[in-house]
DNA sequence: AACGTTATGTAATAATATAACATTTATAAG
DNA sequence: CTTATAAATGTTATATTATTACATAACGTT
């Protein structure tokens, strides 16, 4: 919530979009809707997407090449992020369960290696469409 | 194992081709290296990449979009995939460990959805890489 | 003002993936 | 063995996603 006084001119205008949408969206669906602003290229909109990324304002959906706001107003850096995606309609929401998450953080297996990131993915269907 | 003897003609040589590289493999790389077997198109290869992840043969590490073989020989169907991916040197390793998919698979949240299937991804950097 | 850093603009192109359609091969039933 | 059905293949074109390269502008600090 605070970082926004921080954002850049194009950052704003697609953050903004983004975040109203309330759902995930794709990068050239941004560059279609931020055009009248005078945002025209996809670098452009390439750009200001990493940069959220990259201060936790936003988050890719890997499997879907999407970009969702973040819903968890504590998550100032995307370094461990876990969705539950309706493979139906579609839908996404932000996890945030902090067993799940101090579950992650602290997980280590036997290759020796120390885990510094992790993205998680669930798959279903929402309540609506199942009861279709 | 077993299955291997169901796959098509261009399912095994993309498999095959996968599975010796012991790694992941992009999509063009794979059509690249599969030109001289006769296998010219695109979609030849993504077909064959569809069936092999629908049998859980190959996994697609999606915050990489490349495709490596299983190296849980007991994962048949691919709804449980859990990976270490260094981001130095892109090593990538299948992670299997049973107290974790058990957590994961058992997981649920408030949101009332059941999740059928999940796919992580930690990032680090590997031994390797760490002590450079 | 001068400097280094971050952001922007623009054009071209690379990399990843799918649509559409025709044909062939495998599997199984009758 | 023939017919039906499903699965796989071949081929061309195209759609979608993302980056390279280079020039310019704005910002923050001293
Ligand atoms: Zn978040
Ligand atoms: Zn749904
Ligand atoms: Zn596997
Ligand atoms: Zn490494």
């Amino acid at each position: 919530m605070q970082k926004e006084l921080n954002l850049s001119k194009n950052q704003k205008i697609i953050f903004d979009l983004i975040d109203k949408s309330g759902g995930p969206m794709k990068a050239y669906s941004i560059l279609f809707n931020v055009q009248k602003k005078g945002i025209k290229a996809p670098l452009q909109v390439y750009r200001a997407l990493d940069k959220l990324v990259e201060i936790g304002k936003i988050h890719k959906i890997e499997s879907r090449n999407a970009f969702i706001a973040c819903q968890n107003s504590s998550c100032q850096v995307s370094k461990a992020t876990a969705f539950s995606i309706c493979e139906s309609c579609e839908n996404v929401s932000e996890i945030s369960n902090s067993k799940l998450s101090k579950y992650l953080s602290n997980f280590s297996d036997d290759s020796g290696m120390k885990y510094s990131k992790y993205n998680l993915e669930f798959f279903g269907l929402c309540k609506k469409c199942k009861s279709k």
